[in-house]
DNA sequence: CCCAATTTGTTCGTATGTATA
DNA sequence: TTATACATACGAACAAATTGG
């Protein structure tokens, strides 16, 4: 892929300039940065830096620049923040509850800035740790972004759900807005996570971004915090 | 203020040298930094730019790099998480309810890596919005590293409380680590903040570090999310 | 196993523009 | 107006890791 970047767009730095050119073609689709654009090499090493910085390429020294793949370990070091009160980690392990087409109620709508009453799939899945359940997440995806998604697809997935939207969908989740607050269990939640209903839990309203702050995902995931913590590391390096 | 950097330290880049060497003459003291290393311009600038991006160094155009000071804009961009729920931010009114020397319980002093029952510092808070009660903040402190802290100079601060701990006692919080659960209200936290007993709080528990990860402040906030929540932007550039 | 090509990592330098005091 | 310091853009050279032959 060759392409050439105009010296000035818009006032904006040049290397800013190039990282919005290798956004867009990140975003077209996957290529080796390989390709020395019109610009200097240092130029070019900044855009990349930044990009870098973001968590949206990887480098690795004597192989190249790659789009950063959502595997286990970076669902586990950037989208998941439940841990152990002990501190201790590990990879949940995910189930899927449910698979249905319905339709975007007013908050998800609002998230997703889209129009409530568009077509989505809903997604409910139960995270369990230790072999205890102790997330449940429902997911609303706009249907028009993930067009011939199944439920055999779904549960059939090797990854995380973040790598299936990459690989099957070309969706590139790079960042997310979390809100939380705590409410009582529903009926519901507390069936599902196994607690007396009233139970205080934690819910976590996410709204995933993709390039350009596109949202492509918004769920909403209660969290049995008996045993566990979110956690949040301010500024780490 | 002249430093030399040695050309190797450790199998490390010389980059993270002068990194290093920058901290700690941050640490010793605020110092403009002018003074050229023994080391090229872009080298240093590569140390600057890490340090900026942990937002512990600010760079002015025209002006030169500081020390970020804790003012009231980088609290809220950065350390205070707590947004209403229609996505307005402002920023808290403080009142302080208690001022008392204690010792550290268990949980205090792990978190500090001190030994339970030090002498500590005990602050109470109440933080509100919109003139009404929506945090309960209980800050540990060890005594050691806050000589000379009394209460009237805490309420008679003109900023934030990290503010406080910089221009009076040196110590700059760089990073922190906040642990969330979901609770229910206890009696005194039911009083603080006119909920109703066993309504369902959040509470965050905050690890405030200083250079070097050193911790210097535990902290308990008792949340009313029934207007607010906490807000984590993930990956944010 | 060794070698060459490729790619990133690190270090060094220059030049010009822009904002501030 | 001048001096200072950061912002941007350019380029060269070598080191280190990986890959393929």
């Amino acid at each position: 892929m060759f392409l050439t970047i105009s010296p000035d767009a818009g006032g904006a730095p040049l290397y800013r300039v190039a990282k919005r050119a290798l956004l867009q073609a990140i975003e077209a689709g996957q290529c080796p940065l390989a390709s020395a654009f019109g610009i200097s090499i240092g130029t070019l090493r900044h855009a990349v830096d930044e990009l870098v910085a973001e968590h949206i390429l990887v480098r690795r020294q004597g192989r190249g620049t790659f789009v950063a793949t959502h595997n286990a370990d970076r669902f586990l070091f950037q989208f998941f923040h439940v841990e152990r009160s002990d501190g201790r980690r590990e990879p949940p392990v995910v189930e899927v509850l449910g698979f249905e087409r319905t339709r975007l109620d007013e908050e998800a709508a609002a998230a997703l800035r889209l129009r409530s009453g568009e077509a989505a799939i809903e997604i409910n899945n139960r995270l369990s740790l230790q072999g205890r359940p102790i997330v449940h997440d429902r997911l609303l995806l706009p249907s028009a972004l993930f067009k011939g998604l199944t439920e055999k697809r779904l549960r059939e997935r090797p990854s995380t759900i973040y790598h299936l939207y990459q690989t099957e969908f070309a969706i590139t989740v790079v960042r997310a807005e979390e809100r939380l607050r705590a409410c009582a269990a529903d009926r519901a939640a507390a069936r599902i996570l196994g607690v007396a209903p009233g139970a205080p839990v934690l819910q976590v309203r996410r709204t995933a971004l993709t390039f350009n702050d596109k949202p492509v995902e918004f769920r909403v995931s209660t969290l049995n915090s008996a045993q566990h913590d979110y956690v949040n590391l301010v500024s780490r390096p």
